[in-house]
DNA sequence: TTTAATTGCATTGTCGACAATATAGCTATA
DNA sequence: TATAGCTATATTGTCGACAATGCAATTAAA
């Protein structure tokens, strides 16, 4: 379920982590201000933990932070969610192609029996392969590029604000069958370290991502409060 | 010369920005350790300050820290200089096909005007163009893709990390006119509204400067010491 | 009535002190 | 002598209080 270890030793992190949670699941909703006193006796601690919480939160581009008025969780536009999947595309390409070149065999071998695994859910029940087996997935190959800078930029960046915008936007969404196709050939590609094929069928894969959420955007009309 | 505005407004602020330079610039120098008790001293503020600007470079990746243990400069290999390169790669490459895209006519016409000086001052002095003149060039397409995120990831994260590289490594070297040239076609096809060319110029060009990088590596092997 | 200034309050920014943790040096024991 | 445990010290993490700034309500003047 869960992907990288947690390493949370001080109170700062324990907050952060929690915050950061709070916030993508949608408890602390987006847009809203974050009083440090309020969080101070919400999480039981005191308000230098607090800001420097925040500030972690500011640098994974959560929430943005003005001196001297205070700091808001970043307002959610549909523009937001279309600027990420571009960024992702380009990532996420650059590292499917670098995951061809560099994967290990035994990480190649563990992508294949994972993709076994997602068949056989999609047989069976469909519904829980959704979420966190698709992240599975991507993260194996961010991880396979063995390239640190792009691993951390993706797993403590980018990620946790696409999570984000799904949750609050309502963009649960299935796409399930077809993205589990386009994962089988990607991971083919990598096993036959193509790495030209590999970028390209990545790029698309996420492109296709990003018109279906632009698809349900323009269906349901419904912004959220500025 | 300068490129962004400078919105220094609290004393983290600016403590954050003076120790920014003063690692990039390589007066800090790279793997050192950053004591706050002794920055306190040097910059003249609270021990609280101080953490919050090295807070910051942390999020920049520029500072590790370890929980209870202390924050260093980042260590300075020369994998770390490629694998940021292959990043820049490919974020760069959706920016100038973002350009190609969205950049207004005015954008375009201020980029060829860069170019004509550009042009002027290779004929004549040469060796100025060299920084100043390629990370301008650079900033106007990222600024040019209307990507507030790729924007954010680019010009407040990886181009200092990018510069901290080079200074420190000793990488102010030249490869300037053929960098020029590069340069005018990239900004051809941004004129042509040829996204797919755009995107591949910036990223052949971006290769040449780290497969330039490499070669001066393997020619000058002299690690920093660990 | 409307607008401008002032005053008071709430929130953030900064500071110095205390608590918790890690590193180095010393001592004792095998 | 070497190693394990303990002690002392230095560094980081956390806290509460004070200073500075922004915002809103109230008041005064046009």
């Amino acid at each position: 379920m869960t992907h990288a270890p947690i390493p949370a030793i001080t109170a700062a992190d324990k907050t952060f982590y929690n915050l950061r949670t709070d916030i993508v699941e949608g408890r602390i909703t987006a847009g809203s201000k974050l009083s440090e006193a309020e969080l101070s006796t919400k999480y039981g601690v005191s308000r230098a933990v607090i800001r420097e919480a925040i500030s972690r939160l500011v640098s994974c581009h959560i929430v943005e932070r003005k001196a001297n008025i205070g700091a808001r969780v970043v307002a959610l536009t549909p523009e937001g969610l279309i600027e990420l999947y571009q960024v992702r595309e380009s990532l996420e390409g650059m590292a499917a192609r670098l995951a061809a070149q560099n994967m290990t065999p035994a990480q190649i071998d563990d992508l294949n029996t994972l993709l076994e695994q997602h068949a056989a859910s999609v047989k069976d029940s469909q519904s829980y392969y959704q979420e966190a087996g698709d992240v599975d997935f991507h993260y194996r190959i961010i991880i396979g590029s063995h390239n640190n800078q792009l691993i951390t930029l993706l797993t403590e960046g980018i990620y946790h604000l696409v999570r984000m915008y799904r949750v609050q936007l309502g963009m649960a969404g299935p796409r399930v069958t077809t993205a589990f196709a386009e994962h089988q050939h990607i991971a083919q590609a990598i096993a036959n370290r193509d790495a030209e094929l590999a970028e390209m069928l990545m790029r698309r894969h996420i492109t296709y991502s990003r018109q279906n959420i632009e698809h349900k955007l323009h269906s349901s009309q419904t912004l959220p409060q500025a």
